[in-house]
DNA sequence: CAATCCACTTGCATTTCACAAGTACCTTAA
DNA sequence: TTAAGGTACTTGTGAAATGCAAGTGGATTG
């Protein structure tokens, strides 16, 4: 079975989305690579989720076989790998972003920065080119 | 415990984001009353992902609990029940939206209407509107 | 008033997940 | 040059979630 012949239970873009990182570990994941500037394997393990290390190493593999992720050698250190968020995972920074507001909205104890809130309400576009420029 | 007192793995609004709809089913759910119409079990039984009846009634409890979707009675069929997106599960359009439009990006077999991305691309906010106008 | 519809519930086998421990490769310091 | 520690996993085991099939009970229809 190849990446581009994976039997999707619908051809829904929902269901696409649901079957990329519908499961309680992925987005915790693409936040850590996307937000907090995490690149290392044991970055992902030290969020205040608890992620486990069978349950990470699954996660970015699946990552990476869907192209949402890329593994390379750290030419610091070659016994580390750097993952990062190819074009396809950053492209995710919409939905995040949108995702990141609901909670805030409905979240009681939500820790959302308040500054997300008020650039998101006054000038959406600016705060995901805001997010997009820490990318390069 | 109450509503108010589920112990969350973390007060992320990613992580919140993901204790509510972070599984393989309730996004597909969330679609179907936002998107599609539907209002009754059966109706969701019947989608293209064939949800089992035993984890379509965890789901919508779990939706309901989390207060993003109602529950009430068929007034025109006492033995049917009328599910439907409170306000805060309406809140998820501007999320779902971009699912969708990432997905048309990067999924070649999506059945996204062309006419959703033209809308998309020229005007994301008459989009929302569009969608949100449906609700009421 | 019997048959059917509707919304579930239950039982059980299979799959996935979480936690703890172990492994293999690489780096660093003596 | 070798031992200790770092890094990224893998493996084993029990617990939980899932999928499928069948059953239940109230409402409706003929």
């Amino acid at each position: 079975m190849t990446k581009n012949s994976k039997d999707l239970r619908s051809n829904c873009p929902i269901n696409f989305a649901v079957e990329t990182f519908g499961d309680k570990w992925t987005l915790l994941v693409i936040r850590d690579l996307m937000f907090k500037g995490k690149r290392h394997y044991s970055d992902f393990l030290a969020s205040d989720e608890k992620i486990s290390t069978n349950i990470l190493a699954d996660r970015l593999q699946k990552l990476d076989d869907n192209g949402v992720v890329t593994k390379s050698t750290d030419p610091d250190n070659a016994s580390k790998f750097i993952y990062s968020l190819t074009e396809k995972g950053q492209a995710l920074l919409p939905a995040m972003v949108e995702m990141t507001a609901w909670s805030a909205n409905y979240d009681s104890l939500t820790n959302t920065p308040s500054e997300f809130l008020n650039t998101y309400n006054a000038n959406k576009a600016a705060l995901i080119d805001m997010f997009k420029a820490q990318f390069s």
